[in-house]
DNA sequence: AGATGTATACTTGTATACAAGTTAAAATTC
DNA sequence: GAATTTTAACTTGTATACAAGTATACATCT
């Protein structure tokens, strides 16, 4: 499985690098366990320590890895792991709307609504690497918009890793057959529904059920599931 | 103000320089909008762009920079992003919480009083570097406690953050005089106390409740409050 | 054989060099 | 004087070089 080549556009070596040991730790390529330097990683890429070196940094600070004195350990990502990530994602997305919901904002829900449009667009074309791309766009208009530089930027931290996992199981998914994926997108428009009641505690629950049923489609589609 | 040197024990050149731009940028005497040249810190710093590069990496992680085509951008830390910093810290306490209320654990709260202990007799040495380091200690215990891999990680990505937001604070509430610093010590106290009836909804509002306290001491204590 | 010392081949951390691109000011042209 | 081109001084991204430390395997000694 290669990095979608269109994610990487104007990204530095040290990113291009970064993006595709992420892929290749997050579906097991690169296992758990195993060590990384940055001189054998460098000579596979065909480039010097220094990009290495940053995309080491980069893998740390998403806990992919952990710097050590003597090379870098994959710490890699279970199945539990990406439970854990979504416990994250749900806290993220609950403490959001619970900023959100009160303003009515038609300019978002239009927005997402036509995010969904595209989604059913790759679905036709049959184009995970786009509906994954808009799959993470969806939740990520939705946590623009609370304004919340701390929480925005946590999320910009968890970003790639959630790209990550997305674009492998929606490829999964994309090879079970448009039920499945037509089940991601209802899900979607099911969220946008609730938000639009402007209830707080049905928002609450929705949000609530969305990363509950996400978990589901997870144990179906991630590798070690 | 310089950054305590115990705090770098064993720490790079990279992670040295990384804690004294932090320091600097959270203090308020590098401002906001500034723009940092690789070459001009390292300078400053004595040394080559490689350490201080690794640093600026730090920083854009925690999201006191933003690292641009020319220059790092400086965002800084205002009362306001400070105040957002202690939303995630009840995001990830609160939720800690959550998964730890109902395992007695007798250990913990143990270790937990023998921490304020510590607090008490850097509060009698007058020693604010120890008392916020072990104010730390309190909170990455519990957070700790929870045993989730990616709040754990979440917590680490800001803590250098906190541990100098505590340090600055910290010095003006013991310049501020006994009273101030004994409310800090009663707050955990309490914090423990209510730990110990393992009723979640009474912990829940302790730990409510402690954060909106510390807010009010931030006020009283931040530069810009 | 077992313990100890040593050589060697790794590792990262830091310094330096160079290429490519951006900005801003100065010089030139109209 | 104003607009445009050129130039010069910056910036980062990447490559390379060197220093210092660590693990491992091997040799030596008891």
């Amino acid at each position: 499985m290669k990095f979608p080549s269109i994610w990487l556009q104007g990204a530095s070596l040290g990113e291009a690098i970064a993006s595709e040991l992420r892929l290749q730790i997050i579906s097991g390529t690169i296992k758990r366990g195993e060590i990384l330097s940055e001189n054998r990683i460098a000579g596979e890429f065909g480039t010097s320590r220094s990009p290495v070196r940053e995309a080491m940094k980069t893998l740390s600070g998403e806990g992919l890895i952990q710097l050590e004195r003597m090379g870098a350990v994959v710490m890699g990502l279970s199945l539990k792991d990406v439970e854990e990530l979504y416990d994250v994602r749900y806290l993220i997305e609950s403490f959001v709307q619970g900023h959100v919901f009160m303003n009515p904002q038609p300019e978002l829900i239009q927005h997402l609504r036509q995010i969904v449009d595209r989604m059913e667009l790759a679905a036709k074309h049959g184009d995970p690497i786009e509906f994954s791309y808009q799959d993470l766009t969806f939740h990520e208009r939705i946590i623009t918009e609370a304004n919340h530089k701390r929480i925005l930027h946590l999320w910009k931290s968890i970003r790639p890793i959630v790209i990550t996992v997305m674009f492998i199981t929606t490829k999964q998914v994309f090879s079970g057959g448009g039920t499945r994926v037509r089940h991601v997108m209802d899900k979607h428009l099911q969220l946008i529904g609730e938000m639009e009641s402007l209830d707080e505690a049905r928002i609450q629950t929705a949000v609530q059920r969305y990363f509950d049923d996400s978990r589901q489609t997870l144990h179906l589609s991630f590798p070690e599931g």
